[in-house]
DNA sequence: GGCTATTGACTACATCTGTAATCAATGCGA
DNA sequence: TCGCATTGATTACAGATGTAGTCAATAGCC
């Protein structure tokens, strides 16, 4: 239901998926790592996510605390889905055999998808 | 290498990719079933798609006939790994076991990443 | 109690995207 | 040969996105 999140965006709510709630510089700095914005820009983006109800802020003071009304697992699960279908008609092996392809699966990614497989069968 | 896709573009892609070489008119056609697109705007997507190099056009008389340039595999092998590192960290598994958990994968799609497993433990 | 620093709100602006109308060339039928 | 239909090129324009500057309120400090 709730909007699409852009790719700046993301780098918010990946901070704020980080620790909740946090001020906007809290947020700033912490996404500091990965872009080199303004905290201006950092403002903006949560300005944004909050008109797309993606995050809520509660007063403290005169500043706001930023969280997250949206779980990281139920957004990555959104997208994972509709990447999958809109690139392999819903089906996932594809993907997993491409990424075998190119050997981009380790020791541990096979052993939990066998897990995984093995959970399924009972 | 070649530039972002957008979502729009991808549909005229999925036609292209489905049939090459085809003129302006087919793809429209063949999108026609998705999107109730006006010829005009099929023609801007493959300009814009022109201009990326992602597809290339040879004249045929006064008309131009339309090719992809990257191989569907090969976009689609990159925008699955690239959403698998962006969401995932680069873990195939987790996505799996979201779309497990949403029963989202059929009899098929297990036994498929099953065989999958198997050829690479060989 | 006025000055300054902090902080959110508003505004700006270029680019990209979605969607299409209009223009211009050109080949074909009458 | 002249007008019409076809087709690509150019232009348009609104909304989303990336990036940030400026304004206004306010709270603490001297």
């Amino acid at each position: 239901m709730s909007e699409k999140i852009s790719e700046a965006e993301l780098v918010v709510m990946e901070a704020l998926w980080e620790a909740a709630p946090q001020t906007a510089n809290d947020v700033a700095d912490r996404v500091a790592t990965d872009r080199d914005w303004s905290l201006q820009t950092v403002k903006t983006l949560l300005s944004r996510l909050m008109a797309k109800d993606i995050i809520a802020a509660d007063q403290d003071g005169r500043r706001f605390l930023y969280r997250p009304m949206v779980a990281r697992d139920d957004y990555v699960a959104g997208e994972g889905g509709r990447l999958v279908n809109r690139l392999f008609g819903g089906r996932i092996s594809p993907l997993v055999a491409q990424l075998a392809q190119q050997d981009q699966l380790t020791a541990d990614d096979i052993a939990e998808l066998e897990a995984i497989l093995k959970g399924l069968k009972s």
